[in-house]
DNA sequence: GCAAATTAATGATTTATTCAAG
DNA sequence: CTTGAATAAATCATTAATTTGC
């Protein structure tokens, strides 16, 4: 997990030509802001922000695989090559973490120097990264402290918990039983109480450290 | 599975009631709304929420401030265990906000199943930790803000925008462009520029592909 | 050595939150 | 209370690594 280095490259650079049918939707409906049902943010929107797949279908079914698939011009996701990979990864240690519109156009402008690269793809990188990275980050948190604290009774008890919020199945059902104010789960089940007040817990089912 | 992990605890609070040195007045007076600064709803005024540090005389002398006001049982303050901390995650995403006091007193009597605890200690954490969503969010809404503005390189035109909404105004000279409020990572290369304006790219250093 | 099979990474989508404006 | 804007978490899907049998 430490390097992740692609040796793509040059292959996918081919995107100029390739891009033949409607790049960004051209013709006539360049405002469509939808046709990503993606919650891009607003600023996202205009039609700088198409992110339409390039264009293409997607033909994400058939399974040509392998066949001429590595022409990657256009019907493969994106295969960010080493060059991009440096560059994006140093503007992230430079702190950056959810760029600006602007600040995606830019870098994509850069970018595609070493290869096909559209907005979309640097604005999924970076929220792919910054949440791996947290991920990675938290995890190690959480088993030190899990190490510290065994106050769950079983490790594997907390363990599978760390991830999960409470599905620490079995044992203690009670988790689902204080939803407090609004939102409820949806997962109903008799010691609920909702009512925010009463029985906010279950009540002392059982106890378990000191 | 938010994983803000807010260590709080109380040493929030000394300030609070050290200011007026009456820190609980307790005795005779357990009406008085004011011990608190904290703007405790009056329904924490009972006798129930003096949050006398656990009924030791919470030394109430001069700044007392950490050094030992959360003395609490044990000479440490509140250090929540995960399970604390999961179930006080489970009722804010739940909806609670600022529970009364006598939710307060279900929770505390609760979590105290998974460690030493205190009402105070879930009062303050509700409160902080409302407080550090809002401040997160209006940050990250901020340099989302910031970042468009000044976007690369005209940070003039930046600032002239972002007084508008942004109160960062003046004090935050506009931040390091990027520079996000989560977790640094730490790992600063050589690259960073950091000024977010300029220099985002080496700038065409070279070119290598197509 | 080489591919099929398997596993690990990671790009792309969807779903759930949050706060706060209306 | 409802809804908009934005983001983060969770999940889906595909590509690259790697393992394995020959």
């Amino acid at each position: 997990m430490k390097h992740h280095h692609f040796f793509i490259n040059a292959s996918t650079l081919v995107h100029a030509h390739e891009s033949s049918s409607t790049p960004c939707p051209s013709s006539s409906t360049r405002n469509s802001t939808s046709q990503w049902h993606l919650s891009l943010p607003s600023k996202f929107n205009s039609d700088l922000w198409c992110f339409k797949n390039s264009g293409r279908p997607m033909a994400r079914s058939s399974k040509l695989s392998a066949s001429f698939v590595e022409t990657q011009s256009g019907g493969t996701r994106w295969n960010p090559s080493t060059e991009q990979i440096r560059i994006l990864e140093a503007l992230y240690r430079g702190g950056m973490r959810t760029p600006s519109a602007h600040q995606i156009e830019l870098i994509t402008a850069e970018l595609s120097r070493y290869g096909r690269i559209e907005g979309k793809n640097v604005f999924y990188w970076f929220q792919n990264h910054k949440a791996r990275e947290r991920q990675k980050q938290k995890r190690s948190a959480l088993l030190a402290l899990c190490a510290n604290t065994t106050d769950i009774m079983s490790p594997s008890a907390a363990v599978s918990n760390m991830g999960k919020e409470c599905s620490m199945a079995g044992n203690k059902k009670r988790c689902r039983s204080w939803n407090v104010a609004g939102i409820d789960d949806g997962d109903h089940d008799k010691e609920k109480s909702c009512d925010g007040t009463l029985e906010l817990f279950p009540l002392h089912p059982e106890r378990k450290d000191t």
